[in-house]
DNA sequence: GTCCAGGTTTTTA
DNA sequence: TAAAAACATGGA
């Protein structure tokens, strides 16, 4: 199946991701932590039916095997906002990431601003990420992150969420938070598990499941989203998005902001 | 210099 | 319980 409005612009620029670079045409992406780490540069114009056979990595990535033509005609059909949202930018996909590296940057991007999150995202890579067998540095994992001081932390950018990385780290190494219980529990108790950890609250926890875990019902909310809520959708509730509330609520996010199309 | 940023925790009333 | 303040930092 091939989503004829995939657009890799729109899907990286919609706020989900942090490690990614323009230029031009071609769009630099770099997925996974340490070692592990992915990197692909791809054109806007590449005819993706072809590319992303020879890419199992990438097309599971910028998930290219879920029909969203259909979540869009759905949506289209709930009236004049969502239809504007989605025709604003209709070539968003939810990327799947890596668990650690959306947990921990979106811990990272708390009273914080996309650029500067890239910006402190990738002095964090450089910094402390293990490298591959190219030299490109990985998102820093867990157990890398936790070998580290608050005060190295510091000295990427981190500023008072540095105590929060490091909690979140620990976490993640001592099982209190894991992944493969995340992977198969119900929402809420996935929610709890995350937020149980100081300096995750529940939108961080959302965007982790939505970004890391392909939670496609979740719906983060944060600053845009609370105000497109009370403005556009006043004393509804968030239930209405049905199971991909979360492809709604990247839909409204990328709208409201006005970000690049 | 002031204000704000894909929040969360701590303090205050 | 609910509202306000504090939290580091850099760019507008």
């Amino acid at each position: 199946m091939i989503d004829e409005e995939f657009s890799i612009r729109q899907s990286l620029c919609s706020g989900q991701c942090f490690r990614f670079v323009n230029n031009g045409n071609i769009w630099t992406v770099y997925s996974g932590t340490d070692e592990k780490v992915q990197c692909i540069s791809i054109s806007e114009n590449e005819d993706f039916k072809s590319f992303f056979v020879n890419h199992p990595y990438w097309r599971n990535y910028f998930d290219m095997d879920t029909d969203y033509a259909l979540i869009r005609r759905n949506f289209v059909s709930m009236g004049k906002v969502m239809e504007d949202a989605v025709n604003y930018a209709p070539g968003i996909h939810i990327l799947n990431q890596d668990p650690w590296e959306t947990l921990c940057s979106f811990v990272i991007s708390q009273n914080n601003n996309i650029k500067r999150i890239k910006k402190i995202i990738e002095k964090l890579c450089v910094r402390y990420g293990r490298k591959n067998t190219d030299g490109i540095p990985g998102f820093p994992s867990a157990q890398t992150i936790c070998e580290l001081s608050e005060t190295q932390l510091k000295e990427a950018g981190l500023g008072f969420r540095s105590t929060y990385v490091l909690n979140t780290a620990n976490a993640v190494i001592n099982n209190e938070i894991s992944f493969e219980v995340l992977k198969n529990a119900k929402k809420e108790e996935a929610v709890k598990m995350l937020t149980s950890v100081k300096g995750i609250g529940p939108k961080v926890a959302n965007c982790t499941l939505l970004f890391g875990f392909h939670r496609l019902d979740c719906f983060p909310l944060d600053t845009w989203m609370k105000k497109v809520m009370n403005e556009y959708f006043p004393n509804q509730s968030t239930e209405q998005f049905g199971d991909y509330a979360g492809v709604a609520q990247q839909h409204l996010f990328h709208w409201i902001r006005g970000g690049e199309t």
